[in-house]
DNA sequence: GGGGTTGTGCCGTCTAGCGGCACGCTGTAT
DNA sequence: ATACAGCGTGCCGCTAGACGGCACAACCCC
């Protein structure tokens, strides 16, 4: 099924690239021409992508993924549980709300509650997340059972600012901590200007899939908000696995 | 290419029917339960699914579709320039706002801003809105050439609640207020709850691709909010349009 | 415990995708 | 004015790779 994965890449091309014509995407995957004009076609007439109207043609993609792409929450249902508790805690903490999943060895950003204060923290949809520079990758990450922390860590942790854990065994302690206290902690460590608190989302299973967090920039996370806000996102994670199936043992990571 | 376009179903059906199995797949698709087999198989290669993780094997969608969908927004850059107007525009009015892109017969929600206030309005990035029944595609209408407009309304002109405009008669002559107004407005035509005030943006080519709108429930739509949002909302659309390239002229809406 | 269903894998047939090639066009540099 | 390089598009013979029938082990629910 090479010509699958082909048009898929031809996809994933055109998005990165769009508007884009038939030589360019040729040139930039490395494949004949005329291959990759059949492979356009074809992706047209199934509706993921269509021509900009003008000549000569340039390609862009239609709105087809982002319908596929609202399905991506891991877990069916995930969204429509995970919301109304979002809701609350947006009023409660009047800050931003993220919802992320687990996928390979990140966590992506999937659904966004915005705080109506003037100053705050935009990241896209489908964001990647680091699992040791986040809140909701170090939720997810103390979470996890020590061998999966660990095969993690193995993997080398990248420093993005100065705060930025990458040290293995200040990382350990950290999660340690993070369980002992019931929701992970963030401060400028992936971006200097974002903080946060998040707490994991736990399935059936007991492992972790998700995650919840409260964004605050730095400039208003101050040391008294953070046990709050802690409290509040610790019972919301708690609420979603719940409502999911399964009562939320423990801490609020584990 | 069937290969391709059967691929491309398989992926949304897994995305629809998540979590699910080769066997449901095969049903659903109509196709040999093998050749739905290899679809996955080489899906989850190229990164777009993925095994839930238990037996029996159940299929989920990852978060590549959302990395692809971001890029939906037509215009090189649209989402950029649109943000920070969209911005302001939700400050001044701190009403839900959204912006749309027109696609084939509908135009579709890609970007989103909400409101702090508690009743609001949540769509889903993604949601179709029809031409004749929302602010967002009535603003693009209007700024429509008439013969594009005609052929919509040829096509016959669906009733959602019993203010929708299905007499192309009056829709003509709500395109042509909303031409004079530099606005266009939606009173529940489309769910009774929703109203919404709303402008398009246009490319240089003249023709409108987009549209910037203000959401606001029925229930706190008064006679006075509307002219006020509807000039903010044309600014908006008319700034956007600028930056993209080119004066908006005239009105708001053409 | 057995009948049905599931996910998975093999393999011979032949179809449908591959890609080299040529065409007409547009915009640019000479 | 002319040449040229680049573009998007379409054709067509060859063959690689997809197709789908089939078989099998594991599982679940009567």
């Amino acid at each position: 099924m090479q010509n699958v994965v082909n048009a898929l890449r031809a996809l994933e091309e055109v998005a990165v690239r769009q508007p884009v014509g038939v030589a360019d995407l040729a040139r930039a995957l490395e494949l004949p021409k005329s291959s990759v004009q059949r492979t356009l076609v074809t992706l047209h007439g199934a509706g993921w992508i269509r021509p900009a109207g003008g000549t000569p043609t340039r390609w862009l993609v239609t709105t087809k993924a982002l319908h596929v792409g609202r399905h991506a929450t891991g877990e069916l249902g995930l969204r429509d549980v995970a919301l109304p508790v979002m809701e609350e805690l947006r009023r409660s903490t009047d800050e931003t709300i993220h919802l992320a999943v687990r996928e390979g060895g990140n966590v992506v950003l999937v659904e966004r509650l915005e705080t109506s204060q003037p100053v705050r923290i935009i990241l896209p949809l489908g964001q990647n997340l680091s699992m040791h520079a986040s809140a909701n990758g170090k939720a997810v990450l103390a979470a996890d059972p020590p061998e999966a922390a660990e095969r993690y860590i193995a993997e080398g942790l990248r420093s993005f600012t100065g705060t930025t854990i990458t040290d293995p065994q200040k990382l350990r302690e950290e999660l340690e901590e993070t369980r002992a206290r019931g929701y992970a902690t963030n401060s400028g460590e992936w971006r200097a200007d974002v903080s946060a608190v998040a707490c994991a989302v736990v399935g059936e299973s007991g492992l972790p899939f998700a995650s919840i967090s409260v964004n605050v920039p730095t400039s208003r996370m101050t040391p008294g908000v953070l046990p709050e806000f802690g409290a509040l996102v610790n019972a919301a994670a708690k609420r979603v696995s719940a409502a999911l199936g399964r009562a939320h043992e423990g801490g609020g990571a584990r």
